[in-house]
DNA sequence: TCACGTCACTTATCCGGTTCAGTAAGTTCT
DNA sequence: AGAACTTACTGAACCGGATAAGTGACGTGA
């Protein structure tokens, strides 16, 4: 089957090509009568674009790009990627922009299929997640000006455009409830402790305990990954003066600490109390569920990639921060049992 | 930034730009001396061929498509589709083909997303999951002529390319064993009922228990959702006769089961044993960990994108089923309380 | 020695859009 | 009425590769 072009439609339409162009564009140069015949006939023989005439000439892609650098066993249980695509895609699919993926194994992996993308000009620009300290993938995207939408600092990102979430306010907000609760020995599961926004929460962390007179906030560092969890969480509760509250970064090693808890004979909330970072339904299917800091995952998504998509347009985009997530008690928290 | 075409090559080279395309491409009709100039030159320059220019004359898009037509909110959780990708990729970033993805909200605007994808070119082929009865998007893409990998058959698909995995030996692998451990009440909690792989299932479970005498072989339709998953549950759990045994379509809705039964006071295994389908790392997270129907998520995928990119190069390409998922018993089954 | 074939290229065309530089009408101003 | 604009187009070049057709140099066999 022959897919129709713009010739075809100019053959019917009577007209040459370049007419053709301008009335499918909304370009001025041909009349309104003439437009709307154009545009009927494309609709009747379903025309579309072919992309890569399109991508030749007009130098557009009308693609982005996501690097996706996690091992296959915890992207497949992270819920957060799948929420930031869904938003992303809520943005990409209304200016039919399409959404190309690829998963990596390493930030050194991520710096050669933008090299490449760029060079095939296959996107026309790419979100980066997971921002690191002094990351290798800033540096290139600068040197290539590939339009970029960096999720997950604040850090240092040269000219490109940065959206984070205020964690920092998000566990203070979380730290104060727990000990308005009454708890005083509260420790924390972080995520990987080389991503920027691991940092800001440990840094966030430590600095509210201190200031509400918690000296042992303690962050044991984790992977995300539910087995890691649920080891911290183990190292965290064989001890003499074990925490009566373990604040988690994501909500699968949560859910793997509150099995870890019961399997050690203690109750949630009496004995221990939970808070998972990230309110996917995971938190609310297990028992008790889940306390959790929510966050519009999806918003996010889309939020990025309206800058994006601004950044490609070559508007200027400043940086943004996202809401704070906020909490939502559930089962999991209760005030400490007298020991 | 310049990006460096087979122009800039020629010029350093001093050869036409046809040389440049055989050299690089492996054709015949440059010297061996010379082929190696050209592509020590393009290594140098960090040369990429224009994906565009490429499609728009090699009719070759080198980039495959997947639509995913589930909710947000279950796609962020359902570990399933993340493994299928992480697959994908295995095959097809060795073979420098990007994955283009684009959530959708109904089969019918599935089916518009291939027309689009097509009409632009954008890509060469496209996976196609969640296999309906008289599904509408097999006739569009035997029309549109666009290759295709059907995952989550078997069924009737023109001439597509099927790959399914077999569900029905999985399924009664699960209902045997369960038997043997001494349950006679067995329910099922199923997947989207109009899903052909659902269909396969309950069928086969059906006629498993009927086999083996078990003529209470309840199957209660679902979602795959956490929540109607466990009202799900709750529903078989109020019963009189209450079976002994659930086994779950896929692990999330097995976990929230599990916190049901945990919720009414019952104790996992010892008055309900729980089956997961498909072994995501979720079910070893919870407590008891669930003993579940396992398979290599990513396998599938991976052999889902050999087939996608042989039907693209023109090879023949058959049907397949993928292998029986195995039983991980682990601690959420036991032989039945005596009541 | 000359016709012929092969090799190693070059030249030109094509893919399907976008866009710029014309151009022939019609309109406006003086 | 004629110059100056505007409108509504047309024609052609261009994007960066792939590829069919053409070309000159060289080797080879009769």
């Amino acid at each position: 089957m022959k897919r129709p072009t713009i010739a075809d439609i100019a053959r019917r339409a009577g007209v040459s090509k370049g007419a053709v162009s301008y009335a499918l564009n909304g370009q001025p140069g041909v009349s309104e009568a003439t437009r709307q015949r154009i545009v009927a006939i494309a609709q009747e023989i379903g025309f579309n674009p072919n992309s890569a005439a399109r991508a030749l000439s007009g130098a557009r892609a009308r693609a982005v790009g996501l690097t996706l650098c996690r091992p296959a066993r915890i992207l497949s249980i992270e819920p957060f990627f799948m929420g930031l695509i869904s938003g992303f895609e809520q943005e990409l699919a209304a200016r039919s922009y399409a959404l190309t993926l690829q998963v990596v194994a390493t930030p050194q992996n991520e710096t050669e299929v933008y090299r490449r993308w760029w060079g095939e000009r296959r996107v026309d620009g790419v979100f980066v997640t997971d921002l690191r300290e002094h990351d290798i993938r800033i540096p290139v995207l600068n040197e290539l000006q590939l339009p970029a939408v960096v999720i997950g600092g604040p850090g240092d990102t040269g000219n490109l455009t940065q959206l984070w979430s205020d964690d920092a306010g998000a566990i203070t907000e979380a730290v104060r409830y727990l000990m308005a609760l009454g708890h005083r020995r509260i420790a924390r599961v972080g995520g990987l402790p080389d991503l920027l926004h691991t940092r800001v929460r440990t840094k966030a962390f430590t600095e509210v305990c201190a200031s509400l007179g918690l000296n042992e906030a303690v962050t044991v560092p984790s992977d995300y990954t539910g087995e890691e969890g649920g080891r911290a969480t183990r190292r965290l509760l064989i001890e003499a003066e074990r925490p009566t509250a373990i604040i988690y970064d994501n909500d699968v090693m949560a859910v793997a600490g509150l099995s870890v808890a019961q399997e050690m004979g203690l109750s949630v909330p009496g004995d221990l109390s939970i808070v998972a970072w990230d309110d996917s339904p995971l938190c609310s299917l297990v028992h008790p569920p889940l306390t959790a800091l929510s966050r519009d995952i999806a918003a996010y998504g889309a939020h990025a990639a309206r800058q994006l998509l601004a950044a490609i347009a070559g508007e200027p985009v400043k940086d943004e921060e996202e809401g704070t997530a906020h909490l939502t008690p559930r089962g999991s928290t209760a005030p400490p049992r007298e020991s």
